[in-house]
Order: structure tokens, then sequence, then C-alpha cells
DNA sequence: GTCTATACCGGGATAGAC
DNA sequence: GTCTATCCCGGTATAGAC
């Protein structure tokens, strides 16, 4: 076990501040401070604030793809699968009251910004998209696979805005609960 | 029919680039170029950025209110003004796939700059929240009229959200299509 | 590989003339 | 009510010593 090395430490304190404070907000001065070295040395490993967002993002697919991988050899049902996903909701409720969904307001700044990113930011969710995609093909519901993973997305994003929003927690589990009971309708098991 | 005020033109163009490019990106040199005044004369109508959010956000309000009063006028079935909210999403659908949802990602943003302004900003949420749980009171579901409310709304922000990812008009439909019938089998009509 | 020092720019905000 | 000029700060980025 080797100790992160900067660069990592780097990478994984700009993953934290991007999410918590935004993008545009986040300086190279605070990324410093929470790694503990001086800004200069900070441009021996990155030479611009692009490039952090780029490894940024790099890291987020990798942890993503883990998860996914981790879902997928948790549970041979690909039902329970899809509601491992929709359950992150509550794992990470703490955080979502407070700063939204990490992938959604990243792609959402990112727009406003008109950044070049924008396309790299949009590749976690079409991981997510794909994964899901591939669990609704699975349950025989190849027709309308992507269809429906987009809606599973796309319910998750929206619980994630409002509970930021207004700081409810019993919001979030009644609509973990809806979706998780869509799915079972969806499924044919109603 | 007076012509508008200068400060009515800037809280007006504000508004505009606060949802196409963000509060903390749009610097008083943006406005005050789109209004075609000086910096100087900005801080004559306006000390502070934050007044201007202020301004932004009350501006939202008022043309929120105005909106819902006038689907409220113009249909007096509820079922039929709920349908009204969902098809913003069709009717701003160029906008939002490009810049997503102007209350949603506001709120998103001062959520992460923790700025005062993050409360008034969810309160045009509010109004819409509690003008839904009205209709649906109205039809006569007066005990889950708020998880109903709040649910329509979450389900139009996701779709903001990834429509702006993946700058899907299809998927826009798709959706639109779904929270209508849900909207029925929810009303007892399916 | 890490540091200090510094250049440079753009943003918010002020003063004061017209 | 609008302008020009200016201040100050914080941000990105660079140079160069150690």
């Amino acid at each position: 076990m080797t100790s992160p090395s900067t660069r990592e430490q780097i990478v994984e304190a700009a993953d934290r501040l991007f999410y918590e404070h935004g993008y545009a907000r986040t300086s190279f001065a605070d990324i410093a401070g929470a790694v503990q070295i001086s800004r200069g040395n900070f441009y021996y490993h990155f030479k611009t604030k692009d490039e952090i967002l780029d490894a940024v993002i790099a890291l987020r697919l990798a942890n993503t793809r883990r998860m996914l991988a981790q879902w997928e050899a948790a549970d041979p049902q690909p039902a329970a699968r899809i509601r491992s996903f929709i359950h992150i909701l509550l794992a990470n409720r703490a955080k979502i009251m407070r700063y939204g969904c990490p992938v959604g307001t990243l792609c959402g700044e990112l727009a406003k910004l008109d950044h070049v990113a924008q396309a790299a930011a949009a590749d976690i969710f079409t991981l997510f998209r794909e994964w899901l995609r591939g669990q609704f093909e699975q349950l025989g519901h190849a027709a309308e696979a992507d269809a429906l993973a987009l809606h599973v997305l796309a319910r998750s994003q929206g619980v994630a805005t409002l509970a930021a929003a207004f700081h409810d927690e019993a919001f979030i589990r009644r609509e973990v609960d809806a979706l998780c009971d869509w799915l079972d309708t969806t499924l044919g098991r109603a």
C-alpha cells in the first residue's frame, strides 16, 4: 500500500472541492491549501485548471466504472442492481441535500461555461445510462431499454436537485420508494 | 407604454446572463455591455452584485406568479393546468437543452457558493410547489397533494438536467408524455 | 519535486467630473 | 443619471532558487 502521490492527492482534493463549491469558484489556492502544498508546486503537476478538470473527470469515470462493476458482482439479479443504483440517493443523501448530484451539477456548470470538457462530463452520465440499459436488456426489455435507463437517470437527477433546494430527506425516501415501485410495475411484478 | 428604465434593462439582462452563463461567471462588465451602459453608471443602480441577484430573483418570482395566474385563468380544469406546467419543458426546450432549468441551475449554483440568496432562489420552486399542490387539492388528493406536487417538480427537473447533458429533444417529448400519462393514472382516469 | 517571488489580468467597487 | 479614471484584490500562470 503505497501512500498516495501528490498528484493523486491533488486530483482527489479537486474532486471534492469541485463538487462542494463548483469548478469556477474553486481556485488553485483552495486546492493547494487542501493538499498542503504551495501554489508553485501545483504547476509541476498540472499546467492549467482545465487539466485538473480533465483529471477529475477521469477519476470520476474510473470510480463510476468500479462502482458499477461492484453492483454487477454483488448481485446476479439485474432488478436488484438497478435498485442499487436508485439507492445511491439514500446512501449519499447528506451530501446530496447540500450539493446536489456530483455529475448533474458538474454537467450543468460546464454547460453554462460552454466548457470544452462538457462532453467528457456527460460521459459519466453515459456510463450509468449504458449500464442501466444493459440491465433492462437482461430483463427482456431490449426495445425500450435505453428509454427506461434515461427515465431512471432523470428521476434520480430530479430528486437530487429538489433535495438540495429543500433539504428534505423524507422527500428523498418517498421518491426512492416510488421509483422502486415503478421499477417493479414496469418489470411486470406489480 | 413607457420605455423600460435603465434599472429594468439591467435586471432583465442580468436575468438572461445569469441563466445562460451562471451567476459567478457573469461580470458587471458583461451586464453593462449587454445594456450598453458604462460600468460606472452601473453602481448608481446597484451597489453590489448580490443586490442584482436579489433583483433578478424578485423578477423571476414576479414572472412565475404571472405565469401561474395565466394558467389558472386559461383553464378551469386543474388537470389541464398541471399539464400546462409539464409542457413548459417543451415550450422552452431549446434553452433547456443548452442551459437546463433556470430555477434548478440557479439553486444549484447558489448552494455550492453557500450564498445568502439560496433560500430566496428556492422560493421560486416553492411558488410552483404550492401552486401544484393547490391543483392536486382541487382534484381531491388533499392528503398527498404536496408529495404529488414535489413529484411533478422533481420529474421536470430531472428531464431538464438530462436534456441539457445529452441535448436530446426526443427524450424530452418521451418524458413529457410519460409524466402526463402518470398524471392521468394518478387522477384515476387510466 | 518542492519552494518563494512575482508578473499579469480581470473582477468588484469607489471617486468625482459632467 | 451617466460618464471616465482608478483602486484593490484575488485569480491564473510563470521564473527560477533550492
